[in-house]
DNA sequence: TTTGACATGTGACTGAGTCACACATATGTT
DNA sequence: AACATATGTGTGACTCAGTCACATGTCAAA
């Protein structure tokens, strides 16, 4: 058992304990519950103007007809509104009054949580972890093809992509064009 | 947005990242589609030698009639058969041996999948890396309460903790007792 | 020996997603 | 211009995993 097998095993751990952690803190904040549809209000919050449904889906990973179930329950509960698209196919999703406030409550409890999981480290250990997430993610990005989308419960304040902060940007941007990147956004 | 905003940001895409292509990883080597499924499967592999439906349920952070539907389906799917309990109420689960292949399977998959994201690094970066998650989890284990339990995925080999290297047995060790964290495994 | 806790199990249901398909709109080809 | 094909949205029928409420059998302790 090498230890390459060890620090593997400890690292799979660890995304999943952060990973459960910070999904119950979302639920705890929430009017979401559900995983997917926390990650619609966010993905609605953070990054895209008004997207179609279709992008939507893309974001989340899912089927046609399921994303538009989910925005039909989205709908239901009074958190978003169908509007026209820029097609005449195609309809534009946006958050409501309500929706925009549900989805500022969980950020801020997936942002509380995931600081409070950092708050062991000193300053310059976090700086240390920062930069080797950095490179790992990178990584994954540029194996990654299909499913839901890295960032999709990401703060777009905090994440720093504009200002070439971001590691998962920078690496979508070397792995499909700067422009691609910022389209998505 | 402070600095420890911008980390603990990239943090959560991180976990999300890896935990997604771990999911990913095992579905794809998978007779279990499913992550609860592939959790009970691991969980009886590494962990629990002839477990109760109640002790897999807790580590799974079931209901009891969720328990009793999965092993219901796991039977059913002959990866996993019933016998007597330690009790007259409780009943005891073991895999077959075609539950043990895919289990095996499942494991494989994981590990390799988490070795395969750590290729990136050096081993020096990657021994930082690994003491810092260390104490990050070591954190994550004294505040938490309730729900799955983290090392439901783990492989029990490479994790170490028999041999104390692994700090999440170490930091229930410390919060439970050694001798409750080596009851449970 | 009765009372209460506990483990398992069942019926009825919910929620989130799928597939197969329909329909309207857009795009490209001849 | 006409037609074929691709795209985005939507619907009906269904599946699957899980819940709740409840029943049954077993254990432990008063």
């Amino acid at each position: 058992m090498s230890e390459l097998d060890h620090q593997a095993n400890l690292l799979g751990a660890f995304a999943l304990a952060v990973a459960d952690r910070t999904g119950a803190a979302m639920a705890a904040a929430g009017t979401a519950g559900n995983p997917t549809t926390a990650a619609a209000l966010s993905a609605l919050l953070h990054f895209l103007d008004r997207p179609s449904i279709d992008q939507l889906r893309r974001v989340l990973g899912l089927t046609p007809s399921g994303a538009v179930r989910l925005v039909d329950r989205l709908a239901d509960a009074g958190l978003v509104t169908r509007g026209p698209g820029d097609d005449g196919r195609s309809r534009s999703v946006a958050l409501t009054v309500e929706g925009r406030a549900a989805a500022e409550r969980l950020s801020a409890a997936r942002a509380e949580s995931l600081r409070s999981t950092l708050a062991v480290l000193s300053p310059a250990e976090r700086s240390t972890l920062d930069a080797l997430i950095g490179r790992v993610i990178g990584g994954i990005v540029q194996e990654k093809e299909g499913g839901a989308w890295l960032c999709r419960l990401c703060d777009l304040a905090a994440c720093g992509r504009d200002t070439g902060a971001c590691p998962t940007a920078n690496a979508a941007a070397a792995k499909y064009g700067a422009e691609a990147v910022r389209r998505d956004a």
